[in-house]
DNA sequence: TGTTTATTGTTCATGTTTGAACTAATATGT
DNA sequence: ACATATTAGTTCAAACATGAACAATAAACA
């Protein structure tokens, strides 16, 4: 049985990973109170980011980066093509795909939400010095990396 | 205007928070496929770590500890009253507080239950040496206690 | 004491996320 | 070519989270 000799909290590892886990939720609350006055949730703004680095993504890809379902994005991309933030044709080669990308007025929001994210992970980040936190960059990547291939 | 020389992406700051929040998101995800079997999803997890960490807590120090609304709790903890895992019985002098407390059953699930866990998060620390990790769980202790005064 | 203010937990309406079943389009294999 | 299997996206119902309004209780204070 287990007794307190080996509960994970004594294991420096897994109070350290909890410690991880509490800084993003904070953040991702924070930064949904600060992205409120936009009209605009952290999932939309996870969206709206991808769309800027993959122009011409299809649904599925993005769902994947995500790591939400399909039926997620199909759910979340409606509201923001009546913005008139998203453009979504179909693929000329492939039927089957939607092919997205930003507006104009889609950028331009980005660009003010990004402002707003950037000064918040600023806040976490100077945590740190520039050297670890690359370190932590580093090591979140690796953890990625291994947790697809399980 | 925003210019490609002052993205967000060029900070490294930036893109090493991306890292840790998608990590976290994929490790959240792995472990809600991982408890499955037993029926338990993460938040509910957090509630029996939570309950046995801190016995006689109340719903209103629950939530503020899970980073989570008052009527959350509300809506989590019957399900598992009624399972059998979690003892509520209100305060002798406030009979506003509800005090909160793990039945038996519910403590021999949680070991189930962190047994899983911790192995997914040791997966996840093995990614650097314990000092790495030490100097992550500082890290990152730090960002909360950051946020909580924003 | 009596009145006002705060706190705890609940309820309820709204919005979000999820996975399974479905349709349409494409690939694969015979 | 034809049947079968995959893939992209959608639909739908159920689970879940959220915040505002509410009832009950306690605290503050006149």
């Amino acid at each position: 049985m287990n007794n307190k000799q080996d509960l994970p909290w004594d294991n420096p590892r897994f109070r350290n990973w909890v410690a991880v886990a509490r800084a993003c939720h904070a953040l991702e609350r924070t930064l949904a109170a600060k992205l409120a006055p936009l009209d605009l949730k952290p999932a939309q703004l996870d969206v709206l980011m991808n769309l800027y680095r993959h122009p011409g993504m299809s649904q599925h890809e993005l769902a994947r980066k995500l790591l939400v379902g399909r039926s997620n994005i199909t759910m979340l991309l409606p509201q923001l093509e009546k913005r008139g933030l998203v453009l979504r044709e179909s693929d000329a080669k492939d039927k089957r795909i939607l092919r997205l990308a930003l507006t104009e007025t889609g950028t331009a929001l980005l660009m003010d939400a990004l402002k707003i994210h950037s000064e918040l992970i600023e806040v976490a980040m100077s945590q740190s010095t520039p050297d670890q936190c690359d370190l932590i960059g580093d090591h979140m990547r690796k953890v990625s990396e291994a947790l697809n291939g399980s």
